[in-house]
DNA sequence: AGTAAGATGGCAAGTATTAGAGAAGTAGCG
DNA sequence: CGCTACTTCTCTAATACTTGCCATCTTACT
């Protein structure tokens, strides 16, 4: 509550003397520097981050934007980006978009307002010319948002390779991939290269469709039940993470065998996966890396450090586990 | 960019007729109104929230302090918070204390710097103490801070009480229970209860004791193995959902007939709990009410809208699942 | 002792905004 | 015509801080 007029008062200088005496700038003597931290202490004095903030006009906060928090993809995400931007000397703001683009649209805002220094995002309901008309930092992770802006994101076509060749070499030969909705995303690619891979070499792959940024286990449930009664011939199941793990379920309460009679491979390889019996294999991406390398490009941008890649495309492993 | 000053100019007018115009307050004419919207928009003008919050002393932004963002729970709570603290007009700034009680600190400091309004705690690193401290609004989730900070939590007890009756209908007779060593929290309760009850029925209850809000399947998995091998003729487990998980993921490997032969009773109930198959069984939190109610708690105090309750216990049930 | 270099600290402007005082203008009414 | 009431808008202070500039003071050297 105490200001710096206060503690100049109480310290008998001016106020510009305590300013640099408790920033270190320009001269104080070590007499004058004693006596001012001493009423500072005694004032029990905080400076106010909301004028630094305006006269730098920077807030060292970072905005950023994800789908949906109580996702396992996300929440590691976002967990390892806080961590390293608080490594780094940066707040983090979340916005958990849940599907509405206008949430996604008041955080651009926000940028423009100086709320924030520079935002990554994860969440892809908005055009792109939106994000085009920005200026300020932006990071985007898994879809390109045109030449002015950083993407980072995994090889999603290798781990479309990786779960690929691990059908073939269990001989399956009708297979079924479960993509996500969203348009224009890299994380497409990956069931594009699986599929050629698959059906380079004779298998039959079908597709089906679901939402998967919003997590709502029922949802993953209720589709897994019915991916089953549509299909119900099929030898192999590739798809994100937490439909593997519904189709998992429905397969073990059927009583359909895993891996003998069906093989089923994740993509993520987030925690959940390592908690069924048996351990879900995925292909794993390496959220720390991607969060670390997200962070440090936004940084980049914010601080002007230096000129940043248009694209970076981080490595993918195979997660071994008992379902392929 | 474009500051108010220039919108002034440009639309011949003074900034407080500008200032008045776009914030509805004050005489305006609708001709200069009009004037200076269009002005505002030729020249793209968005006020700079810093200097608004600077005048105000206020940012809009709530700080949310958790152990472990990449935990269920914690991740459920935030997404919940988060969603209801935008609902209301605020912001939702995050930390991760992954057991660092530095950072915990320093969150507090930001309270003092004006940085945010209010802080949601639920990570309890720190001394009591220095909460008490504060002058300013801050609500704590499952730990007393003491009478001025107003405490949410569910009712761990009740909990424990359910988990228990569960014990007794399935006649187990060596109980495990996994306590989590959060001090002087009252997520402590549940174990209280659930031993009180057992013991009163003469059931033998055993304890053991980890860390369980740093989220590391690893050692939950390490952990629920070594409990198999010090414990091997138990056939009762009641503990937090993860470690619940892990032991019951190491009973399906060891061949061990759940529930047949062993319950496993988890506490929280969130999404991973339905993800393995059998689903567990475990007490539920309402984590969307824990999260509402901590939200217009706090902006209880910070917009000193009325007094509010120091102590508020949401209910629970149990979550049936075929592990019990 | 005078001068110059160097150290020290106060003043005020700048940061973008809001609120409130008050000035200026208009209209109505006696 | 003057008074009052009302609208409309400008101007200034205030918010809390940082920093450049300038004035003053010290010290040392000639």
């Amino acid at each position: 509550m105490a200001s710096i007029r206060e503690v100049a008062q109480e310290a008998g200088v001016g106020v510009g003397t305590v300013s640099r005496a408790l920033n270190g700038s320009g001269y104080v003597s070590p007499e004058t520097k004693k006596k001012i931290e001493k009423a500072a202490k005694k004032l029990n004095y905080t400076p106010n981050e909301l004028a630094r903030n305006l006269y730098h006009n920077r807030t060292g906060i970072v905005g950023v934007v994800v789908p949906d928090l109580d996702h396992p993809f996300f929440s590691a995400l976002v967990k390892h980006i806080e961590m390293e931007l608080y490594e780094q000397g940066y707040k983090t703001m979340i916005c958990n978009t849940v599907g509405i683009s206008r949430r996604e649209q008041e955080y651009l805002d926000m940028l423009e307002r100086n709320m924030v220094d520079g935002i990554i995002t994860a969440s892809h309901g908005l055009e792109v010319e939106e994000y085009q008309k920005q200026t300020k930092p932006i990071v985007s992770i898994d879809r390109d948002l045109g030449a002015r802006i950083p993407l980072i994101g995994c090889d999603h076509e290798k781990g479309g390779e990786l779960a690929a060749r691990l059908m073939l070499a269990a001989r399956r030969k009708k297979v079924l991939a479960i993509l996500g909705i969203a348009p224009k995303v890299i994380a497409n690619d990956r069931y594009t290269a699986f599929m050629k891979m698959l059906k380079e070499n004779g298998v039959t792959v079908k597709q089906e469709v679901m939402e998967w940024n919003i997590f709502n286990w029922e949802a993953y449930y209720k589709f897994a039940e019915e991916t089953f009664r549509s299909h119900p011939d099929i030898d192999g199941i590739f798809s994100g993470d937490l439909a593997a793990l519904a189709c998992l379920n429905v397969a073990q309460r059927r009583g359909i065998r895993v891996p003998e009679e069906l093989s089923i491979i994740g993509f993520d390889a987030m925690a959940p996966s390592s908690m069924v019996y048996p351990q879900l294999t995925a292909v794993r991406q390496n959220v720390e890396l991607l969060a670390e390398v997200s962070v440090n490009t936004l940084l980049d941008l914010v601080e002007q450090r230096k000129n940043v890649p248009h694209r970076l495309i981080l490595d993918v492993e195979m997660q071994p586990g008992g379902t392929a």
